[in-house]
DNA sequence: CCAGAGAGGTACGGTACCGTACCGTTTACA
DNA sequence: TGTAAACGGTACGGTACCGTACCTCTCTGG
């Protein structure tokens, strides 16, 4: 009778989840390190007995709060990718994998592993493969699939995707992570459109080609 | 008397690189938040009155850290590009670039800087303008010049200096940050290279150009 | 309506840490 | 050689934090 119709079981997982949540504002906002359970309750409320009901330690909760939002967030770096027109995939593509990296959540995410990922080596391999690893992949996968046609030509297509995904960030992802600049619509809207022309049709004039 | 020639003040200034070479190994290694003053005293020895003299607090000694690092690492990010050939510039400075990014002095750098960025905003704002920034700038004024001699066709010379030196971190820069790879000296020369091609000339087949 | 599980509130042990204060000792310079 | 400054070692105040323990109250489920 533990089900999620159970009265009990229904008031666990809610105060689980008001925890999470809670829990992953504060971690977000202020880093791992300088945020305690004292302020985790006095935040969401209740008492210590609960909250280590629901997890176990402070590295317990930590590790829950970054596989949910990697989860949540993580799934929409990697779109399927079929369409026709690389020039238009490429772009549409792009856009989206940008909006969610300078999210506030993208963002915060890549503070958060960035910070800890010598103190939690696991979370960091599974946010890495997870992640940028199989944004990568995937964008690899279209490009080998493009190359093959006679469509691309590149060496290696997955150094290639890295090397695509890499200049979409450029240096706007890192200036917002370091909360130097907040980034803009249009200025993505550009950046990704250059970085589209440019990958493609490269940067030298037509008489540097052969 | 106080010169560098005095007896205290050279017995200070060694001591104070002292504890700056230990402190800085150990702020590194651990993290801000990780290390205490104690761990720095028991690493570099003497007292806490002397460790007191020279850095008034903690966050004052990680300052000196991290300005004494970035003045030391950063200048090598944005060499002199008065070169001629414009892909044999590229390459040279593409594989300095990446090799000081991944030098274990740039990895700790950077990952402290992500890390601390949103409690010492002023020392993330000195790093992004003498590091990152400056590399663009400096390598989008070397666009700007071929570019009004008709030797390039960019939009934005600043965007692609940003999305170039993008290309060149790749995937490869995170999964070092990370702790996922370790960068080798022929995966840097492969990546470059690749990078370099796909700019100037683009992954389009030449059909596809015009 | 009533056992029993879950939740709230809080006090506490043990530890760690920052920065100061106070000792005696060593070193530089006249 | 003597004096003043710097240094090493350590103890301490005050605070913060993790995780446990204890007691009381609320609410579920039959």
């Amino acid at each position: 009778m533990d089900t999620i119709h159970s009265g009990h079981a229904r008031r666990q997982a809610a105060k689980r989840s008001e925890i999470l949540a809670a829990a992953t504002k504060l971690f977000f906002k202020e880093g791992y390190g300088r945020v305690s359970m004292d302020a985790v309750l006095a935040k969401v409320g209740g008492s210590k007995r609960t909250l280590y009901k629901h997890f176990r330690s402070k590295d317990d909760l930590f590790t829950a709060i970054v596989t949910n939002v990697s989860d949540r967030a993580l799934a929409a770096l990697h779109p399927p990718l079929d369409g026709g027109d690389i020039r238009e995939t490429l772009i549409t593509m792009g856009e989206q994998y940008l909006t969610v990296l300078l999210s506030p959540d993208g963002l915060a995410l890549y503070r958060t592993m960035v910070s800890e990922a010598s103190h939690f080596p696991e979370l960091a391999q599974t946010f890495f493969t997870n992640g940028p690893g199989r944004a990568s992949r995937n964008l690899a996968d279209f490009f080998q699939e493009r190359k093959v046609k006679g469509l691309l030509k590149v060496d290696s297509p997955l150094l290639a995707a890295e090397q695509f995904l890499g200049m979409l960030r450029g240096d706007v992802h890192l200036a917002s992570v370091l909360l130097i600049r907040k980034p803009t619509k249009p200025l993505i809207r550009k950046s990704v459109r250059q970085a589209v022309e440019t990958f493609l049709c490269g940067a030298a004039p037509d008489l540097g080609k052969g």
